[in-house]
DNA sequence: CTGCATGCAAATCTTTTGCATAAGA
DNA sequence: TCTTATGCAAAAGATTTGCATGCAG
């Protein structure tokens, strides 16, 4: 992977500093409202080229929840994650490490596994 | 959730037909193509129409692997996948079940833990 | 200056839908 | 005959990309 130099720009700034602390895992759509408060002119293309690079930085996550959309989390963290099979929210869930299951998986696969991502899914406090 | 009879179309039936042996996981685009050879006259919209129903009635499994596209598995016994990070292609795991994990997120979440969908990762025997 | 980043719009991709017609039951 | 299913095409939603211009180093 080629790693090239980033150079500063606001945008990103701006789209960093709304992403730091939320726990709702908002979408490149959702991204792209809120820092359009601050920079108007900020295109969407814009927002995803660099949700794209904060991704292949390791500073956001991906998820992919099945709703068609990419959500992104600032959390980077282990954690995982919950998801409302009604209202479709995104809930962390801070619980103990359970990376052990890679060893059990890996005793039934000739590959290398590197690790695991989770989902939970039920119904959320406000949906039960 | 409202039930509406099924009735038979040989469309439908190929669709079945050809995930029915499948494990590799085909987007709905493939299977279009494959279900083409048979009924040239089939419409990308029957498939997908055809393939919601399907994974709705739990007969398929619907993957989202981040990939863009949603892939589907007629294989609906328990089982897991992992995800190759180099080619990107979706193979089943048949592990021992690793269903404890939900009591073990329970026990941080307020809501109602129903489930969930683990996907490993790393790199497949081809890309290793 | 030089090269990465942006804004804008057009282009892609995947999936959904409306509607007139065909085909099961 | 009644109702669901299909084909087709248009629509919708999410993401990417080409290009001229702007801004950081």
């Amino acid at each position: 992977m080629k790693m090239k130099t980033l150079k500063y720009s606001r945008q990103r700034e701006s789209i960093i500093e709304y992403l730091k602390d939320r726990t709702d895992h908002p979408t490149a759509e959702q991204v792209y409202q809120n820092v359009r408060i601050e920079y108007p002119n900020i295109s969407l293309g814009t927002v995803y080229r660099n949700l794209g690079l904060l991704s292949d930085m390791g500073r956001v996550l991906k998820i992919s929840c099945g709703d068609m959309a990419e959500h992104f989390d600032p959390n980077t963290h282990e954690h995982y994650h919950f998801i409302c099979t009604d209202c479709n929210s995104v809930h962390d869930l801070e619980m103990e490490s359970i990376d052990f299951i890679n060893t059990l998986a890996s005793k039934s696969f000739s590959g290398e596994i590197q690790g695991h991502t989770t989902y939970f899914y039920g119904k959320c406090k406000d949906c039960k």
